[in-house]
DNA sequence: CTTGACTCTCTAGTAAACTTTAGGGTTTAG
DNA sequence: CTAAACCCTAAAGTTTACTAGAGAGTCAAG
């Protein structure tokens, strides 16, 4: 379990220097034990943790998101009174994700025939990409004539 | 083709009056047709264009990329000179959206045994959440012993 | 033992994406 | 005709997520 520096840390998760501090002080990541200078110590842990921010980020959430979703990974349900809020929190981020994955879906349908087209000679008159995403599941407004 | 005021399309997708003007302005929707007193007017096709920014953000892309694909749609590819940059830029995000829906399911399939997990009875001791989704494509530190 | 590359804290600045405020016209229901 | 409920612009303020700077201590090599 080697220590290292939060420069060596920084290099190996590719999150600059100040982002780690200032995570720290956000509370994505753990308060970092200190060498007597006062230094912080990292196992490779935290570049795993800083790895699964950066690509969280990535898919829309936000750091407050992701640290509700570092939460249930670090404290697992260990009590009875948080077990059912932990439970309800991971089926709405599920649920999320399962939209966030349909949705991408959806989009990626539209710009691959999009791209298609493109690549094809001359006759891009309409791409409905806007039609595919528009109205999922806000069906109250159908198309009526 | 009815036209509708800002407030009817507001509620109608969701988006805050506000946001919409800031939208016009940041291009993301083409500057409306006035009334003589000044008042904005939309199409229903406006509503469309606005869920669909409303979702894109929520998949993680910026105001500056919607533009972009936004783009794609409006101007489809009419001439030559453009013709090559947007099918470049299409399949830049077309990977990208891949990307995303890769890291969504590892995200969903880690999230899923979580929740089935804390449905359980007791013993959630380690939810290797991290670990699935932190070093997708930097393998440089795979595990060893 | 000094120089250069680290590290620390604290504070302030930046960019993106809104959001609010101020001040003022317009439309419509009673 | 007037009062509530709209709409307008312009500009300043807010939130999120960093990012940079100042000033100072620490550590490793020569």
């Amino acid at each position: 379990m080697s220590m290292q520096t939060i420069g060596k840390i920084a290099k190996d998760s590719g999150t600059p220097i100040e982002t780690i501090r200032f995570y720290e002080r956000e509370g994505l990541i753990p308060q970092a034990p200190r060498t007597e200078a006062g230094y912080r110590l990292y196992d490779d842990g935290t570049t795993k943790r800083l790895r699964f921010i950066t690509r969280a980020k990535a898919l829309g959430f936000t750091l407050a998101e992701i640290r509700e979703i570092l939460n249930l990974q670090d404290h697992p349900a260990s009590n009875r009174k948080g077990r059912a809020e932990v439970k309800a929190l991971t089926e709405r981020k599920l649920a999320d994700i399962e939209q966030r994955i349909a949705d991408l879906q959806r989009m990626q349908q539209v710009l691959t025939k999009l791209a298609g087209e493109c690549s094809g000679r001359g006759g891009v008159t309409h791409c409905p990409i806007i039609e595919t995403l528009s109205g999922i599941d806000d069906c109250t407004h159908a198309e009526h004539h």
